[in-house]
DNA sequence: ATGGTGGCGCGGCCA
């Protein structure tokens, strides 16, 4: 069995014993975690090495920032989207234990008549075309992380409310189902689900007790992973806590 | 209610 999780934390620094806590508790095989919010220096890499995971991570000051722990080395890492000069810390992609891990926080694009959208529709422009290059160099992949679309309906709290609106608009939609038809399956629709099932809930006017929420943070698996697939599910336990993150982890368990 | 909260870092941006 393995275990691969993503969890935006929204600043490793104040969220590390949050994290420490769940691996010890979900003890996964990896992690991807987004919005770490430091630097390479400030990297907490010698309490995730005592916690047991070794960790390969691209960071950044104040915003963006991404990291993978895991059980077993991670090799052939990569930082970028192939052509893409960007200085926002965005992606780390990992080989570790033969499969491939592509660790993602999307851009948020703000809302849909910003320049921000524009630049996050470019970015799933290339990260499509990246993903195609890697399928065809791994076919055991994870494409994983904080993608900032809710996919379809189902998977928005009010979706009246957010037709049309950053995170639900047709063009990020469309963009998500051209990864799907690249060759990946999102593994959370593999199983039945409670409805109502999100990961993100806006800190502001109590989203998370009313469950005002979005499923936005995705794990994606290659068919033949896909097939290995056993479950996926969000793990609502750590948004209750003492001063959360926003997002909730979401985790997959492979045969 | 065109706001609300939280992180970073100390004014304003980003989510």
């Amino acid at each position: 069995m393995l275990t691969i999780a993503t969890w935006n934390v929204n600043s490793l620094r104040v969220r590390l014993a949050q994290v420490l806590d769940w691996l010890a508790t979900h003890q996964p095989d990896v992690l991807a975690l987004q919005e770490t919010k430091l630097s390479d220096p400030e990297f907490p890499g010698e309490a995730l090495a005592m916690a047991g995971y070794q960790t390969a991570f691209a960071g950044q000051k104040t915003y963006n920032g991404v990291a993978i722990l895991a059980r077993e080395p991670l090799v052939d890492v990569v930082t970028d989207l192939p052509g893409l000069d960007d200085s926002q810390r965005r992606v780390l992609g990992a080989t570790v234990a033969g499969i491939r891990i592509l660790n993602l926080y999307v851009p948020n694009g703000q809302s849909v008549d910003s320049d921000k959208y524009r630049y996050k529709l470019d970015w799933l422009d290339r990260l499509c075309a990246f993903v195609g290059e890697e399928l065809q160099r791994h076919p055991a992949l994870v494409v994983l992380g904080d993608f900032n679309i809710a996919p379809q309906d189902r998977d928005v709290h009010d979706p009246v409310a957010w037709a049309g609106k950053v995170l639900c608009s047709e063009p990020e939609r469309v963009a998500f189902r051209r990864l799907l038809d690249a060759g990946l399956v999102d593994t959370f629709r593999q199983f039945e689900q409670p409805e109502h099932t999100f990961s993100w809930w806006d800190y502001r006017a109590a989203g998370f007790r009313r469950n005002y929420g979005l499923r936005i943070d995705h794990v994606l698996a290659s068919r033949q992973l896909a097939e290995r697939c056993r479950s996926c599910q969000v793990d609502r336990t750590p948004r209750k806590l003492e001063r959360p993150s926003d997002h909730a982890p979401v985790v997959a368990v492979f045969d």
